[in-house]
DNA sequence: TAGTTCCATATGTAAAACCTATAGATCAAG
DNA sequence: CTTGATCTATAGGTTTTACATATGGAACTA
């Protein structure tokens, strides 16, 4: 059995007429005839009552009818549904982000993106970059969103968007009055870091300190920018957060800008090279 | 799209192996490697990523398959259903009996079908017998059961199963006390009679009675059975019954067995020329 | 009875599905 | 690095089959 013969069911199930079957699917009647005596022989029953002067469908023929509607419209919908899914306009995105990025706009990003495309549906996957990475190369997420990238692996990276990096006092230090402060003053601080080696970030910020003179003291690590202002509310050091999380925090801590040698927190995305259209299109979305 | 392309498509899927796939397919594998190519090429979408040595489902590939394993569902089921339509092992029933033979035996032979027959589902209409005729013809039922059937008609009619024919007397009546009776001893009665010239089997009753010398005095017409017990046991006059009729009603009324010219009220059935395997089945099935 | 309509059959043609052979690419092992 | 093995894609030829034209046969109509 063929959708051909499907099609040439239906087509004569409408009119019951082969004459009129065969011209409405542009060919001529006796192929028509064959093909259906074809399918009745399959199939080993008739599916219609040949009579004088009138075309019928049999009981079976009835049946048959509701199915083969059903199979056309199934092949129908595949046909739809997987172009959309090539287009990226359907389908399931899973986005792997540490919750910092959520906070810097990753969330309203992805709010947004599901209002413009109703028929995808974002799971978010809160996760560390580690794991990000990880879950990346075994298809359990899609795209990933963190602050620095690896960059040996065989992925595609972007740049999504630029951020700051500034620094956070508690309320009562010695800094805590200024708006902005350069790296070579902090030598004699206790620091709440991000987890050496895991965090590319820690190494950058880590790298920055020594090229100012200085070996940052570490008195805590953490993985995530959250942690760093609750240690640092509570009075264990100061430290570096991206500055959307500094501002914007709960927490009473005092955000200061840092001049001179500025580190950024810029958050990059990271999908396989056999990332799907759906995938490509939410990366190039998250991309300003 | 064929349904070759979505067999093709699911055997590529499981194995992914285009060569173990064309085996398992009893083929070899460039057509199958066509055949791919070619459904691609017409839903403008990759469905498999081929690297050096792996073949692997596109996200629009999976999504393809589920569509495509319930059209293969589809058309096999379609495929089942129709032949046991075929065979009248499933399906529809729609039976026109008047009440009497229903009573006569006819409900319980549906019972002892549908106990036989899990996936047939019976429809009961009762109705007299011109409307039964009426709605066969208009394929609104598949098989008519009554007493008498019109000949002329292009009909299949089996007589379903004997029944005779008694008198039935009410409580009281000169004759009660009697096991049977002759009919020409009935000249002097006033008679409860079948709907003239609607029932046959009225007519076949009436000529009886000019057969043994009188013509009936018909004091009152109905279309049932049970109409004719109702009133004979009010004692308007008496009645020919059938036999189930008349011994196993829950009126009071006296039930003779007729001797000499005894006449029959056997249950027919009837069919269209086109009925279905299932109509014929339990035609066959009610016919002893 | 003649004409018309409609489905089935017969026969030839064109399309396409398939096979064999082979190229190209990648991975594993020497 | 090279060789062999494995796997998919392509090329060219063959077979199958779906299709078209022509025609036969049955039934309804004028």
């Amino acid at each position: 059995m063929e959708l051909r013969h499907i099609r040439y069911f239906l087509a004569l199930a409408e009119t019951l007429n082969f004459t009129v079957a065969a011209k409405r699917l542009n060919m001529s009647q006796p192929p028509l005839s064959q093909q259906i005596a074809d399918l009745e022989r399959e199939l080993s029953v008739r599916l219609f009552d040949r009579h004088s002067r009138s075309v019928a469908l049999t009981a079976a023929g009835q049946v048959f009818r509701r199915h083969a509607e059903a199979m056309l419209a199934q092949a129908q919908q595949a046909a739809d549904e997987v172009k959309a899914i090539d287009r990226g306009t359907t389908g399931i995105l899973n986005v792997a982000a540490t919750s910092s990025v959520l906070f810097s706009g990753l969330s309203t990003a992805i709010a947004a993106f599901k209002a413009e495309n109703q028929n995808v549906e974002v799971i978010i996957h809160e996760l560390s970059p580690k794991e990000q990475i990880e879950r990346l190369e075994l298809h359990r997420v899609d795209a990933c969103f963190l602050r620095f990238a690896p960059e040996e692996k065989n992925f595609l990276v972007t740049r999504a968007w630029r951020e700051k990096v500034g620094l956070i006092v508690p309320p009562g230090h010695r800094l805590a009055s200024r708006k902005s402060v350069r790296i070579a003053s902090l030598r004699d601080e206790d620091f709440v870091f991000y987890r050496l080696p895991d965090s590319a970030f820690a190494t950058h910020l880590q790298s920055l300190c020594v090229q100012e003179g200085f070996a940052p003291r570490i008195i805590q690590q953490v993985v995530e920018s959250f942690s760093v202002v609750s240690l640092v509310s509570a009075g264990l050091g100061i430290g570096f957060v991206p500055e959307t999380v500094g501002r914007n925090s709960a927490a009473k801590v005092k955000y200061l800008d840092i001049i001179g040698s500025s580190p950024t927190a810029d958050v990059h995305s990271l999908m396989r090279n056999d990332a799907t259209a759906l995938a490509r299109r939410f990366v190039a979305f998250t991309t300003h």
